[in-house]
DNA sequence: AATGAATGAGTATTCATTCAT
DNA sequence: CATGAATGAATACTCATTCAT
């Protein structure tokens, strides 16, 4: 019985370590023994759990965004004025930020491997279709109730999406120097200016 | 006699070639052998140019963004209203995007270089105050001859920069899906309708 | 269970591959692939247990000097006049010269390496000091119980050394034309009757 | 006419930069350009007086013990007691070591070759077996005209070439520490004690 | 399940030598 | 004669992966 749940502590015992050497060293130069080190378990139990480094590296993936998304998961499904909701939506994205920054590099690393691996590029456009739709019906939601103006819900969408991951990737250029939090505000409130029924 | 100008050909010679083997292995993948292949030099006449692979990518970062900063010049010194430079901004951008279409990958694994490296970052943070600066004087134009609402100026820039790098960012995980130029029209008027004055 | 003891083993296992490899090939040109083959190990294996292939030339000559020392031990510490004392020594020295003329060749890049190198110089003054401080006290002994006149003792120290040290330079210079033994204690001869008291 | 002059010139121009770059970096580290840039010429014309780096070495070998040979003329051709023309040799040979002192490092490098190369080794053993024919002479001398006992002249001169040997052996390993004149001398005294009639 | 010793493919870089000019 | 750009063979070292215990 315990079986199971063994597997799966230790897999996520290997995913933490992981992330942490990865983080420092890249994907690269992060060296599977680091990875065993971190974990406390032995070379060998990491390829009992995974059977190559790029095992761990596509399940850091999935699970990375799986975690991202769970924690929107309540935002998306919140109420309140479409304006609220992305606001909510902006606000959870810095909250991600926060919690994320030390991994960042990491994502920075998931775009080189993207630009590889077909795959990898089609992870992250669904991921970004997903959050789009999500968008846009917040988006949608605003027209059909007043709250903005007869914009493409769609096109709409994408413009708020393409702003926050072009505000990560700035940040993450120099996270010291620039407030995700403050300036995605600050954007977000000159978009909503754009959208609202005048 | 010609010497030096010899020297300049074989470096660009070098530099067209790593470009092309980047793009197609990365930069890790990418073997030296296959860049002097490429070139049509031997791999010694490589290291008589460039005294390693990293400065080789080192060189290629600078020499990359000179030549975007270059196609640029024109858009930013012309004149016009400021909803109009800033379109013309935005074709540029647009314009890039094709040009450099088939070097994206290399974009991407410049970021990840970032993640590891504080110089590489340091370069982009400062890539990204150039443009922000530009930008923001045209939205500083754009509000003192009235076309603009009185919104702050630096904060503006740092909303039509981060759509864009957004957007590349978006499109490079799918180019053909997703279409730069439309895209980046669409959330420049989203961004207009939000400066415009009521 | 057995572990630290195989290590022991695999460094000697390795050390003597490379007696061997060195001697026929020479510090430079002899590859870490000719080692790893010699001592039946893969080249992984050999790095294992040598960081470098300095760091087996380093532990090649301490090793050697080891064993050559322990070698001498029961000479040094045997009793007997001055005369037979020294007589015993240059037989030692005649022993090792047997039992070490394969691996004469490494000595002799041992000198080239130290000719760049200030530690290994500093090793070999080092060793050359211990012998020449044994010897020292032998003929001191000579001196005191009435065998030798009243010479300095460092100084005929040395001119044993040297003596020992040149013989054998010479005689790596053509092995099979000089029987180092039988000059050696020819020349002990000539130099105990320098020192006899008349 | 000027042509083998040239020639002769160069060759030496070469020799010499050779000297300086091998005394500071050694055979092996040494680079052709280095001799090149050191000679004033370009590293082409050192290949067009000297087919290859071993050709330079093999030159420098004989040539440096041609100059050495040219000091000892005088010394061996000059006349006296035998213990004087003894006393002599080894002033000449401290003279040698002095001169030379900056180009031990090469001595040494050439023993290494030595063990590689059986035509270097036997050069060295023609080189000593000259050296040992003029001192088993001069001790002849010695013993013919009653100065030195019925020692074997061809022994006594081999252990008195030893002992040059071998104290240009000790001292190379600590130059500062070791003056090679007074210990010559010293070392000879108690030679001559040996050699000398009750 | 767990270990960690062993493997060996893979590659950036150097530098003696050549040769077109 | 002289140049120096170009060549390409040669090799130490790393590290993902395996497997005997």
């Amino acid at each position: 019985m315990p079986r199971e749940d063994l597997s799966e502590e230790r897999q996520q015992q290997i995913l933490e370590a992981a992330i942490r050497v990865f983080a420092e060293h890249g994907f690269h130069d992060a060296r599977m023994e680091d990875i065993a080190r971190e974990s406390g378990l032995s070379k060998g139990a990491v390829y009992l759990y995974y059977k190559s480094k790029d095992a761990i590296i596509a399940t850091l993936l999935r699970t990375m965004f799986t975690w991202m998304m769970r924690s929107f998961r309540s935002t998306i499904e919140g109420s309140g004025t479409a304006t609220e909701r992305l606001q909510a939506m902006m606000g959870t994205f810095a909250d991600e930020i926060d919690r994320m920054a030390m991994a960042m590099p990491i994502l920075l690393e998931f775009y080189a491997v993207a630009a590889r691996q077909a795959s990898v590029r089609e992870f992250f456009a669904h991921v970004y279709a997903e959050f789009r739709d999500v968008l846009a019906a917040m988006i949608r939601q605003g027209i059909e109730n007043g709250e903005f103006r007869a914009v493409d819900p769609e096109e709409a969408a994408l413009t708020f999406l393409a702003l926050t991951e072009g505000l990560t990737l700035i940040w993450a250029m120099n996270p010291r120097g620039l407030a995700w939090r403050e300036h995605g505000n600050a954007a977000l409130r000159l978009l909503l200016d754009g959208l609202r029924t005048p």
